[in-house]
DNA sequence: AGGAAGCTGACAGCAGGCTGAACGTCGCGG
DNA sequence: CCGCGACGTTCAGCCTGCTGTCAGCTTCCT
């Protein structure tokens, strides 16, 4: 599954976003509404998880213009245990549950865990790409030879192009995806990775943009 | 499907039998043991909800029972968020998924649904796997030599990955399985288990994907 | 043509995984 | 009540193959 973390705190961002990559989904964490808007608009979730006390503005805004969109992403809000209004505020404005911090890692893996089954009854939306057949819940590439293998690096970085097709993603912000500190300077890592890809799932399925990043090919 | 509800609570009971029964399944709803062993040995149920802290003596020893005198009905126990080590019991003991109190009645359903769908392939869901065949219901294995016995962790692991075949589980997803409280910090539990279990049903049974996970292997 | 950006084969190091053995625990039968 | 056996868990040492670095090459743009 899908995930989009809006946390702006250091410490419960990573934790909660490493808990959520543990139990096999894919988390994008975001620190602002502002970043929170453009990844929803351009990637579809299957979950999101908002802290309802952030820096720019109050997390409430953003649920409402949500859903006032039409958009019907399963949202679980993040509130204070002292913030019994906020948290029926959040209810109101359409989210589906929520948690008090402090909460146990254990009981948010539970509580997406019940968002996945409720979705575990629909079938796996396979994704089709060129003579390639994705299926991100399990993650299975298929190609016209069988399955293909990928390693953890070489899923993470294909896993991130698959969530925006079009998109370009800077190298930056794939490393970012990799690693949980951005530390990495002067490393071709991203390249190095990039060209297994291209290696095993064929040439065309990423797109070089010089000087700005890399895109998902277009079959 | 015919539903043993056995749960002491007035209110909760009530409420979850009600929810059973909007879902088209048909519950009994008992709330002491003595009743609840009547109504086991007159009544072949397709599933068992069991509520671990009960007036008349702790219900493992009625699960234990049940399973010592080899009825093999899928077995979902209540319990309450904080006795970890009940619940670690009561999956010992021969539970086959668990609920935490206080829960969400779409999650009761989800659950039930789960355990409907496994059994619905009546009257023995038999799956092939290579020179394997399991018995989802029983709990059996065979293999070319015959019966393979699985231990109550060996089979939770194997089960779980027989249930998303092709998909690769997380190890963190598969100690959930067995625990539900993944603070399990440097352990390799899961390690040995995918390791007994190669050993018993042959090394081709589960795949290792490095740094992601295992899978269930293609025969 | 020249430089910058990107590609890719090779390779060493090491994190992650495997497994035999030992130990603790629990339920059961005597 | 006690011992036995099965099961679960931890530990340590070994092994595998992913990962990241480097160097030399190609491609693209001006």
């Amino acid at each position: 599954m899908r995930i989009l973390l809006i946390e702006d705190d250091q410490g419960l961002g990573s934790a909660v976003r490493d808990q959520i990559a543990a139990d096999g989904h894919s988390p994008d964490w975001v620190q602002t509404l502002a970043e929170a808007g453009d990844a929803e608009r351009t990637t579809a979730y299957d979950l999101i998880l908002l802290d309802l006390m952030l820096p720019d503005g109050a997390g409430l805004g953003f649920l409402r213009g949500l859903r006032a969109r039409g958009s019907v992403t399963p949202v679980i809000i993040l509130t204070a245990r002292d913030r019994i209004t906020e948290r029926i505020e959040g209810l109101n404005a359409g989210a589906d549950d929520y948690i008090v911090k402090p909460f146990d890692l254990a009981e948010l893996s539970a509580r997406i865990g019940a968002v996945a089954r409720r979705y575990a009854g629909n079938p796996n939306p396979l994704i089709e790409l060129g003579d390639l057949s994705i299926d991100l819940a399990d993650r299975a590439v298929t190609g016209p030879q069988g399955r293909i293998d990928l390693s953890a690096r070489e899923w993470a970085i294909f896993d991130a192009l698959l969530a925006r097709p079009g998109a370009i993603l800077s190298k930056a912000q794939l490393e970012e995806r990799l690693y949980s500190f951005n530390a990495e300077v002067e490393s071709n890592t991203i390249e190095v990775y990039v060209s297994r890809l291209r290696k095993k799932l064929g040439a065309a399925v990423i797109e070089t943009v010089r000087g700005m990043g890399y895109r998902l090919g277009q079959p």
